[in-house]
DNA sequence: TATGAATGAGGTTTCATTCAT
DNA sequence: CATGAATGAAACCTCATTCAT
């Protein structure tokens, strides 16, 4: 069939699985409970994916690539950014992604935390993508410290690093203590940031 | 038996969990190696831990319990830390208990937070231990605002969450990203807080 | 279509199957591979044969006739054989038949005996064929019979079983203890029966 | 527990393997029903024996190996047997264990024979155990070099494989051809052995 | 109190076969 | 006639947990 065909099906399968390992973890959750929200069969589902650590991969690949270009279409139209501003962005696209759709999505992220750790093919992803967050916070970075609103010993590198902190301990904090709002959280870093 | 022999044995089981759990995350590792790691029998074990939950649940409060109880202690000692001192303290507690036993314990953590997102007591421990942690951080900034060096408008809550982020993004890049050095990150906080 | 094109699929899919089959034996080998080794689609194959028992029963009759075949073709021209003589043909030819092709096909008369066991159709199969070859012994050795070679009670029907033996074991011990050498084995049996 | 419980264990799963398997073959017959044949469960039965290839290859290394034991037995307390009384014995050896117990036995080295050519531990059993008694045959073979019935020249190596394929050969027709009579068999051989 | 053998539901994956295109 | 995507039961095996000793 039609490579169109074989899209739409693994499309279909992870969606489901993102949902469901949203909701439980990776290892958590079955097999049996990723056919199932796919409404098709197990045989179906490992002709598109041969087995649930290949799932996995896809699903990490998918959701984290998206962010990445998420932001990056979001940071292209908004240009000359202050550091605040654009971790600011990046903090508010983690509230509306994780609003958005029956499953927050950003459970995920979370979860491909810990399964980095164990699964280095995982752990490659998510090297890869953050890597290109923190390429362009870099950017920012190194423009302020142009503008001297930072020294010039300032190291750019360990610097995108923290901002990536901020807010991927934003989107960690959104979810497990439950009591972060993402105006006064960016209006506390902008703050910090002078 | 006497309390110090339920202890002791509960000590033993835990640490061994604790190794298992870190290296593989809690539902990849089976009750079979943290049985086979502690020496003891599967009897025993379950003689001290009604389930594979509780003993998570104990090692998600220990470890996160422990970290805290040393950052106070920490802190205790060194008065007066502007808010880049305070994180730069917890950045270096974090890279010291990654490096000491044959273990990295931090690994724990994230595996924690995952855990944290399907079950509530490992999310209560956390918002419980993460929530001290961010009453000292609040604590520095409210100090930093009456010095004049933030706005008195700053919401000290919020600040506090995001110096909690750099640190848990710090623990997390170390080990998911493995290219962040601590003296360096330490010191481009302390640029970018001023 | 026509019954021409009909055979040749057939014999395309039978071909494909013989070589699997005599790999792995046919129930460790999987219709995928068949239809793999085939050329053609699952659907295709299932057109002509209209399961794998069918293809096995086939596979089986095709082999072992072509065997029975074989044998009668050159037994034919060599009139008036010793017992010693017709057996020494029969295992010369099986030595040839293993060694022709990319397949050793007489892997898959002994994946045919166990089969028999359990699949009737293929018994009668080999019942058949192999109730010819005896048949033909049983012709031999009436005539050692009647020359006196042998005492006039001899049972021929039961030589003729045991002479096959000599065949199929020959067969056998060639595939599984791999140190037979037809030439020895052929001198050995001349001599034991004189 | 005691090294006599698992032995217990481990013979008690043996003969529910060894019933089940010799009535469908290995590959046709699935853990479950060994599992349900046993008496025991799932984990009980994986507790003694790690996959069902082991299973399978202490099954024959079991089954073949007794039959070996039966016949040295059989053999040492009957001396200075001809070739043709050697084979006797093992026929006569061959019908009773086909004919005791509740399966037969003898259906099970049928299967192994299929089996080894596609698992060489197996393999490794049967040319183990067919090498013994090959052995045997040959040291039968060389008395009856020394005594003159067989000429100096005769390869008793070979001839044991054809004394063998005698055997072997019996006990397949016995089953799949159904037709064969032990006594008709032993005395033919005997007349055919001279 | 301690053991570890036993449980059996559930894990992931494969398989022969079908049928809409 | 031919395709190959889809099916779903069944395959092998693991796992957290229990309980007789």
């Amino acid at each position: 069939m039609t490579d169109d065909h074989r899209q739409a099906r693994r499309t279909q399968i992870l969606d489901a699985a993102q949902a469901a390992f949203a909701a439980e973890g990776f290892q958590a959750t079955g097999m049996a409970e990723v056919i199932a929200a796919s409404g098709l069969s197990a045989g179906a589902v490992y002709r598109y994916f041969a087995s649930k650590d290949e799932l996995i991969e896809a699903i990490v690949d998918r959701v984290l690539e998206q962010r990445a270009v998420h932001l990056d279409e979001v940071l292209a139209s908004r240009r000359e950014l202050s550091a605040a501003e654009a971790v600011g962005v990046a903090v508010e696209l983690v509230t509306e992604v994780a609003e958005s759709g029956p499953v927050d999505i950003t459970r995920l992220a979370v979860q491909a935390w810990g399964e980095g750790l164990r699964n280095p093919a995982v752990a490659a992803v998510a090297q890869r993508v953050y890597g290109r967050v923190r390429t362009y916070f870099a950017a920012v970075l190194r423009r302020e410290v142009e503008a001297g609103h930072l020294p010039s010993s300032f190291d750019v590198a360990a610097g995108a690093a923290a901002l990536l902190s901020v807010v991927l301990g934003y989107a960690l904090q959104r979810l497990l203590m439950g009591d972060v709002d993402a105006a006064s959280y960016r209006a506390a870093v902008a703050d910090l940031l002078r």
